[in-house]
DNA sequence: GCAAGGTC
């Protein structure tokens, strides 16, 4: 009986790479939402169909359901004791589906997962989409391959010696997971709805909190109390100046520095007075300094940023886009070990043909050994060139300079050993003991191609033991001990590896997210130096509660849901437990905030005491105050109330007008750009909407809270609200209306209430009215159109018109709709499109207008 | 709007 085995990979790039070693170069490939390799063989004695597929990483995420959403109702310490949900990770990718379409009639599957925990539970997801839909048959179904290099032995290997996947190492990750959402969101949510809106110049709009990013920033900040607590010390130390065959000696003194001044000039005369230096010893050494291991994702980062001046998050795009097009082997891996087997001929043999180091590749070819040393963990090889690559086929910039950084790096790693000789000579004058040392280079080795680490200094100038040289001065040179400056971005990354916070693949990210979100910015140098937030919230853990950003928190994780692998503990009780620790420390944390807050006062100044008076107060009627640095936003300092705004524009107050509704005065907002949008909104309604349902716009920009202008006001009363304002359907989107916006003269404007869709009216207009009547045609409002004087387009020359702008075809062709394609033409098109627009959309009319898509 | 982990 045939077989049909599907084999699934972590990613397009390994299933590619497996079933090219497994079908010995004989799959054929399909596109479907991700590709399918396919060969035939044998498969535990039997003839087999083979295909193979990937993921791309994770299957499912992990969230909060639907009712633990809402940040206002929510209270975040009831997050700990939430339910959980999975939804699909990245549901345009269509991983289910793929997944159960290939697993249809498969009578096995083998799981091609990253071998480490989470490939582990990416197994877990995988089968859940995979052997409902197999067919059945005797015997055990789903197999694990583990393997630890991706080279044909170790591939093959592994598909002789098939296991099961780890349900225990699953679970840890899941456990993780859980552990990682409720703890951050949960910390994250009370923290920034606690500040949020307190102070005036507080520009973030989401303080969040994570076992790995607060570890990070708790990094940075600790150099900078370091830095500020230290205290200068002033110190001394006797210099004397010899020289030999007219080459000055630099000396070390052996006791280093004093910082007793008294003592350091006695012996300064102590010096003078022996006016001759006699050389006591002189011995040399051969030293060597090592060639580099091969380069792994963290050493990669960590010479992008402090060699090449890249942001981690920059040289993870730039090594990405250089792996996907051929020129670097895949960018993420832990191994700094060459896998055995590894075809170190094959590179260099590409490398010959470059013009730069063609000829260096060409000599190591013969004479190379292969690297020993480094770690190998058995996901991906070193990173290593694949193809030769000029800087002009680069097309230059970080791109060429990250190629040619590896490239060297991987010549580097099969050179030689750079050595040198290493000359000290001890001195003495008077009692006191001097040193000197030189160096001369011997062979180069891999700092041929590596430059950078060519190994410094002069040789010394050939000395006798015994012989004396006369001191010609003896200086008393003063110094004074210096803070160490912030942490370099390099050194940032290395402290985040020895802790265990975040793996190679997300540690750019973490940095990434403390620079967004406004605790640290990179100065010159790529040094990480904490803002004022930054420093504020770290310090306010270590008054509250010191653990929360110590580098613990994670490993305290890491160790409990260790046993959970190890199959020492059950999950669900080692996640009850580790929850009821961190809901312990959150409950202190809430208690504790006003210490955090007493540092916040201390930083930023309350919101009473900034921002320009805009509007009035519908509850207090006394004037609200604007505060325009991010996030934009109006605080009544009578009622103490903060209202939210849509971000990304300016707003000012529109002609007094007040909100029918809760007397607030209406404000104008105008979205920043070309075309940006104007609308006006009530701050009261815009902040909490007054009719169920009434749908709301996302605002622009960064922290943007969801909010309903007039726009979008059902309010059939109010003469701003969208009913009063409709115009017709968007035929853009799905669920907007076109409004007419009543302020844009001279240059006449309708918008879409919900996308960007806008349609100017003819240019020669003078005003515009909404008309009462309905066009008898397609429901659309009619515009009253006053054209002006002497500029009538109107066939009579009139002055006005009430029109449909849809209909009437005259009208419509002196329109320009902008960010939708050009209605003029679609109007007349290809008759209807979609699904009728009968009945849907929230807010909408009860008895809709028709679109122009319905023409 | 929120975490961290995969990967694109």
């Amino acid at each position: 009986m045939k077989c049909t085995v599907l084999l699934v990979a972590e990613k397009p790039s390994l299933s590619q790479s497996i079933a090219q070693i497994l079908s010995n170069g004989k799959a054929h490939s399909r596109r479907s939402f991700l590709d399918v390799h396919e060969w035939s063989g044998s498969f535990r004695g039997q003839s087999a169909h083979f295909k193979m597929t990937s993921v791309m990483g994770h299957v499912m995420s992990i969230d909060f359901p639907p009712k633990y959403q809402n940040w206002e109702t929510t209270d975040p310490a009831s997050l700990f004791d939430a339910p959980t949900i999975k939804s699909e990770s990245n549901p345009k990718a269509h991983v289910c589906k793929h997944l159960q379409q290939e697993a249809r009639g498969c009578t096995h599957l083998v799981l091609w997962l990253d071998c480490d925990r989470e490939g582990e539970n990416i197994c877990f997801e995988v089968i859940e989409n995979t052997v409902k839909w197999m067919a059945r048959v005797p015997g055990q179904q789903v197999f694990r391959a583990r393997f630890s290099a991706i080279s044909a032995p170790e591939i093959t290997a592994a598909m002789e010696m098939l296991g099961e996947p780890n349900r225990c190492e699953a679970l840890a990750v899941d456990a993780r997971q859980e552990l990682d959402l409720k703890c951050g969101v949960a910390f994250t949510r009370f923290q920034t709805r606690f500040f949020q809106g307190k102070y005036g110049n507080l520009d973030a709009s989401v303080i969040s909190y994570g076992p790995c990013q607060t570890p990070t920033l708790a990094f940075c900040v600790q150099r900078h109390q370091i830095m500020t607590a230290f205290q200068p010390e002033d110190f001394w130390s006797v210099r004397p100046h010899i020289s030999k065959a007219g080459q000055r000696i630099d000396v070390e003194w052996g006791r280093g520095r004093l910082f007793d001044q008294g003592a350091a000039q006695l012996f300064q005369q102590l010096v003078k007075e022996a006016r001759m230096m006699r050389c006591t010893s002189i011995s040399s050494k051969e030293e060597r300094r090592q060639r580099p291991h091969g380069l792994n994702t963290v050493e990669m980062l960590k010479i992008a940023s402090s060699g090449l001046g890249m942001a981690p998050a920059q040289a993870m795009r730039t090594a990405e886009v250089l792996y996907t097009s051929g020129y670097l082997s895949y960018p993420r891996t832990e191994s700094s070990a060459y896998p055995p087997g590894f075809d170190f001929q094959e590179v260099l043999d590409e490398m010959r043909r470059h013009p730069i180091w063609g000829d260096y590749a060409q000599h190591l070819m013969g004479t190379f050994t292969p690297p020993k040393g480094g770690n190998d963990v058995g996901d991906h090889p070193p990173i290593t060139p694949i193809a030769s690559a000029t800087e002009a086929e680069l097309g230059g910039g970080d791109t060429w300079r990250l190629y040619d950084y590896v490239a060297r790096h991987f010549l580097g790693s099969l050179s030689p050993d750079c050595t040198f000789t290493r000359t000290t000579a001890l001195l003495s004058a008077g009692q006191e003991v001097f040193s000197a040392t030189g160096t001369s280079p011997k062979r180069p080795g891999f700092t041929a191609v590596m430059p950078w680490r060519a190994v410094e200094g002069e040789p010394l100038p050939p000395l006798q033991e015994g012989e004396a040289l006369p001191i010609t001065e003896v200086d008393l040179k003063q110094g004074k001990t210096s803070p160490p400056d912030y942490l370099t971005e390099s050194e940032l990354i290395g402290l985040m590896e020895k802790h265990g916070i975040g793996t190679d693949a997300s540690i750019a990210v973490h940095i990434n997210n403390i620079c967004e979100r406004n605790y640290v910015s990179i100065q010159a140098g790529r040094r990480v130096v904490p803002t004022e937030l930054g420093i504020t919230l770290v310090r306010g853990y270590q008054l509250i509660d010191q653990e929360l950003c110590l580098p613990q928190v994670r490993a305290h994780v890491e160790k409990q849901i260790g046993l959970i692998a190890e199959g020492k503990a059950e999950k669900e009780a080692v996640v009850l437990h580790t929850l009821d620790q961190f809901a312990q420390k959150f409950r202190y944390f809430v208690t504790k905030i006003d210490r955090m807050d007493a540092l916040f006062e201390a930083s930023f100044s309350p919101l009473a005491s900034s921002g320009k008076v805009l509007s009035k107060c519908g509850k207090c009627l006394r004037y609200m105050k604007l505060i325009s640095v991010r996030p934009m936003r109006i605080y009544c300092p009578t009622c103490e109330e903060v209202l939210n705004l849509p971000q990304g524009g300016t707003v000012k107050l529109y002609k007094g007008l007040e909100c029918p509704l809760d007397g607030y005065e209406i404000v104008l907002f105008s979205l920043s750009g070309p075309d940006g949008k104007t609308y006006a909104l009530c701050p009261f309604c815009y902040n909490n909407p007054p009719f169920e349902g009434a749908h709301k716009v996302s605002g622009q920009g960064a922290g943007g809270k969801a909010g309903m202008p007039c726009t979008l006001c059902p309010h059939t009363g109010c003469p701003h609200s969208f009913m009063r304002m409709r115009v017709t359907a968007c035929p853009e989107c799905e669920e907007g209306t076109v409004v007419l916006d009543p302020v844009s003269g001279p240059k006449w404007r309708m918008d879409c209430n919900t996308c960007s869709f806008l349609i100017y009216l003819p240019e020669t207009l003078h005003a515009v009215k909404l008309s009462k009547k309905r066009c008898q045609e397609c429901e659309s409002a009619m515009l009253r159109l006053d054209f002006k004087r002497g500029a009538s387009p109107l066939p009579d020359g009139a002055a006005d018109i009430t029109a449909c702008v849809v209909c009437n075809e005259l009208v419509a062709k002196l329109c320009t709709a902008k960010h939708g394609r050009s209605y003029v033409n679609r109007r007349r098109g290809s008759g209807r499109r979609g699904r009728g627009r009968r009945g849907r959309g929230r807010g909408r009319d009860a008895n809709p207008l028709l679109s122009f898509r319905d023409f």
